[in-house]
DNA sequence: CTTGTACCCTGACCGC
DNA sequence: TGCGGTCAGGGTACAA
């Protein structure tokens, strides 16, 4: 369910409690956790024993970098969970253990995953390397102009919601924000990616870059599953717009918001405002 | 190449 | 209360 403010949620209260800790202990409940077809017995072989470097985020991942040269990297899809501490998590709200690290210091990084659409795998920097050349520029840092997003969409065909949801095109988005942000910029989301002036593209850079801000300094937005680690909920869902918002009125016009459905996703914008 | 669709999985919710 | 249908902050394999 997370994305990128959620995800760098999550890496922000993970990275100061597990840099330079050990992985003493590891514990699988379920083989799909363990994406990219790796056995239980491998993957838990792999990281057992090593120290945790620091955590990182790239997309929607988490990295955490392993001594001396390992890379463990989580998705958390839809429904995966962290809870950190020295004793399990409450059953009522964590029911579907996943994944189990205990650390040297006594503690074990809890992950739990609903539906089991996430997980974890192990790669080496190369194979990291070349999946990261893959993905979109992250939207953040001062790098990613109004004229980097143009390149990036210059020639797709596809609707610009599609578009913000393709990873490759542009890192961390996701299904809340790409409608918050295409509402914020008076984009109408079925335009063609390609089609945008640059006054748009220019508006769309500013909006998705505040939106995501914005959810970031909210710790993210909790709607249903989403939590930071132990349990902390994001506050970024009383800011939505238009999102999960169909029938409401439009905040700015009131006429009711509209929801459509692109690429198999539900999308709300306001068919007045965003043309 | 680009684009769209089906699928993975469980649980919550809604109408009958 | 039960049951079926729909939907859920994602990514990937595969078809067209």
């Amino acid at each position: 369910m997370p994305e990128l403010p959620e995800v760098e949620t999550i890496r922000r209260d993970l990275d100061p409690e597990l840099r330079g800790r050990s992985i003493e202990r590891v514990r699988v409940y379920h083989d799909d956790l363990i994406l990219g077809g790796m056995n239980r017995r491998t993957f838990s072989g792999r990281i057992r024993d090593r120290r945790i470097l620091g955590v990182r985020r790239r997309a929607k991942y988490l990295l955490f970098d392993l001594a001396p040269d390992l890379i463990v990297r989580v998705q958390l899809r839809m429904s995966g969970r962290f809870w950190l501490g020295s004793r399990r998590p409450d059953p009522q709200e964590f029911r579907h253990p996943g994944i189990d690290l205990r650390l040297d210091d006594g503690r074990t990084l809890f992950y739990d995953d609903t539906r089991r659409l996430g997980g974890f795998d192990v790669l080496e920097p190369e194979t990291w390397a070349a999946a990261e050349s893959r993905i979109g520029p992250e939207p953040l840092p001062r790098a990613f102009t109004w004229r980097v997003l143009a390149d990036r969409l210059e020639g797709a065909r596809a609707p610009i919601k599609n578009a913000l949801l393709d990873q490759r095109r542009l890192a961390g988005v996701g299904n809340i924000y790409a409608s918050e942000a295409l509402y914020r910029s008076g984009i109408d989301p079925r335009r063609a990616a390609g089609s945008l002036s640059e006054s748009e593209l220019r508006r769309l850079h500013r909006e998705v870059r505040a939106v995501l801000r914005e959810a970031l300094r909210s710790a993210g937005t909790t709607f249903q599953n989403y939590r930071a680690v132990n349990g902390r909920s994001g506050s970024f869902q009383t800011r939505l717009h238009v999102y999960a918002r169909d029938g409401s009125p439009c905040p700015r016009c009131g006429r009711p918001v509209t929801r459509i459905i692109q690429a198999g996703r539900s999308t709300f914008f306001c068919e007045t405002c965003q043309s």
